[in-house]
DNA sequence: AATTATTTGTTAGTTGACTAATCATGTCAA
DNA sequence: TTGACATGATTAGTCAACTAACAAATAATT
């Protein structure tokens, strides 16, 4: 992904209105600096995660395990859930795997299938960075009100219902 | 980057709050909205931009030289606005050059130094896609009013101004 | 003036995503 | 019941990002 730093200045945009018509200002200044922040956050979250030697994909598969109640699942599974092909999921599992977070367990009914299983050490893993998580993302939240918050989840829905036409054939 | 697919329900956000108290939901709930839809739209964006065989990193650096007035920058310039390393600007002119959409032009200065101009191809490339990626943007932004969309940036900057002490070292 | 430090861009090697092909297993239908 | 197809996970190979080390050129220092 990419990181934009350098969003148009009004001058910029101007010259650009000029050349392309069809831009709508207010609109590509929201799409952008929405990008924007989207990407600074995930930066960000990498950042705080590889202190304590996770990666996000990583994470959230053990989040994703932690929230089955058996605390396992399938790669497949994990991999439609946390947006990854499977083939990464193989690679994300190999490597939580040899650090001793999570185990693959055969299935008996079908030999294809595994389940992947939290183990005790990948609990204590979560446990240790969880709570400092939780409350890194409410001072981010602070700055924002809880009937604040309902209404700026409202416009992201708005605008994310319409993100698969962004980049639909026609 | 990850592309969460799987917002947690409130079962499984009750499971979190249980065995870690500090968890703030709304604020958990805002953060991992504003998180996806972010990623959401930049893999939109990068799957439109493909359709025009350009990708993400590609096409910010043809649109950042198109923004100087003399469609002119320095590597480490463009590296730094579109948030890469100076390694991955020299991959990624490579291959504009190799296209033929931007040109190596040495500095008579100053022999460490290079510009990187915009060719007519280059522009001609842009002028193929913004109309259209300008008229998505504007379809994308459509269900917000005005007024939405000042309200929307203020909430986004308000979040973004913690962005980076979500990683901080304490 | 000569040495040291800094700056600019590139190269080399690693990482973690991806797609496509493969292997093993299971299912279904003629 | 066997041949064709479907499914689950892995392997192989590619791609674009990264860091670290580098060469060349310029600037600064003594």
């Amino acid at each position: 992904m990419l990181q934009l730093r350098d969003l148009p200045t009004p001058a910029i945009l101007d010259k650009f209105v000029q050349r392309y018509p069809d831009a709508d200002v207010t609109a590509v200044v929201t799409f952008l600096h929405l990008l924007r922040a989207g990407t600074d956050l995930s930066f960000a979250l990498d950042a705080y995660l590889q202190q304590h030697a996770l990666l996000q994909g990583r994470w959230w598969v053990l989040i994703l395990l932690m929230r089955e109640s058996s605390n396992t699942a399938a790669p497949s599974v994990l991999a439609d859930k946390a947006g990854v092909s499977r083939a990464t999921m193989t690679g994300l599992i190999d490597g939580l795997e040899r650090d001793g977070l999570v185990e693959r367990v055969p299935d008996p009914e079908d030999r294809r299938r595994l389940a992947i299983q939290l183990t005790a050490a990948g609990q204590a893993k979560l446990d240790e960075v969880m709570p400092d998580y939780y409350r890194r993302v409410r001072q981010l939240m602070q700055p924002l009100s809880e009937s604040e918050r309902k209404v700026f989840i409202e416009l992201l829905d708005k605008i994310q219902a319409g993100a698969s036409s962004l980049s639909a054939p026609l």
